[in-house]
DNA sequence: GCGAATCTTGCAGGGATGCAAAAATGCATC
DNA sequence: GATGCATTTTTGCATCCCTGCAAGATTCGC
């Protein structure tokens, strides 16, 4: 798994996820999650289903676009803040830093709407954040010099996680990701104005 | 599903749902998690395998006391707090109230040795308290007559589900509960503080 | 004892994972 | 350009986790 040993590999390979992740979207918004099998997914993107768990965890989660590839730019945005600013600075710069990428993603609305529509699918994302804030855990510990099974690290990686998932789930996709983006900064803003009622 | 018919049927149940949990505990604690398979656990119990997922939601889910009881006492301490308190400071006085519930709990030791043991299990809870998070950002925008699918009520519920996981991650059991508790009441100094990094 | 409510169980089916065999691909060599 | 070998990917298979459903067993109140 070191990085791209011919492009033919790895076109293939990123052919066959956007497949998966196609057809996922598509019969997911046609026939309601439940009604979809891994199967059906797979013989509409015409591989066996045991190779869809090569690519994705688990059945939903060919919806979450942010897994691998945005998961590594926030951690290496974060890494790369400069090391006194204060932690909660560094992550939402970090996260700013990220949501670009986050933007160019394609379906973005269609993802959104399957969301809203199939609150059920509020629990995979809750797995899919955690993952991100466990490795947010390590590369604030190492920015701090604590431990990482400290108590404020935890926290913070947590709280992190906390501002997008109610970002994301207040969000209308309406308003683009210029909308999002917002409620992320309002999210750090209460958080650093240590959640008192806003005046709104 | 109304309260208690009987005395006999309300005991058997909760006879066995005991006899699992303490089978679960001690099997896992034995050979680990994964290497348990729900049958085990059944065969240990002398129930049918179909029977244990009436009682818990997944194979690690016998571990989580607080999963129904101490959820509801939660819920009802939050509700029950005067309605114009600041909203983070009635989260910190409910699960204040809610604690000592936790901590008549039985075999305390074993399954938070458990957990320190197999993190893997850590996902398990996050999907339980993302569960009670739910719960709480409908009595909070209750409480402040305001949409539950808000920014600021998704946050402080979220926010609140990381005060627990931190603190409970962070705890070490030899503390006791008056440890835990005391990680919880760190955690919210810290959300009121907004995060800043802590003196020491 | 008798009907009604509740609990338990078996069964069928889909989700997810480890493992090892099979297929495809990349690369060096002739 | 064809061949042979190493690496990577795909696949099938066995197994376990989990859920809905309907049938059977228990318990309840009378």
């Amino acid at each position: 798994m070191q990085g791209a040993t011919t492009g033919h590999r790895e076109r293939k390979k990123a052919e066959t996820r956007e497949a998966l992740r196609a057809a996922a979207i598509r019969l997911f918004l046609e026939h309601g999650p439940s009604a979809v099998t891994v199967n059906d997914i797979c013989e509409a993107a015409r591989v066996s289903a045991r190779t869809f768990f090569n690519y994705f965890e688990s059945k939903e989660a060919a919806l979450f676009a942010w897994d691998q590839h945005l998961s590594d730019e926030l951690a290496s945005n974060l890494a790369a803040r400069p090391p006194h600013e204060p932690p909660l600075t560094a992550l939402r710069r970090a996260m700013d830093d990220t949501l670009p990428g986050f933007a160019a993603q394609t379906g973005w609305h269609a993802r959104k709407k399957l969301f809203s529509a199939s609150p059920e699918l509020r629990t995979k994302i809750v797995n899919a954040v955690f993952r991100v804030e466990a490795r947010l855990v390590d590369i604030l510990a190492d920015r701090m010099g604590c431990p990482a099974d400290g108590l404020y690290p935890q926290l913070l990686a947590a709280a992190t996680g906390s501002v997008f998932r109610a970002a994301f789930i207040t969000w209308k996709p309406e308003t683009g990701i210029k909308g999002l983006q917002a409620l992320i900064d309002q999210a750090f803003d209460h958080l650093a104005a240590g959640l008192t009622v806003p005046a709104s």
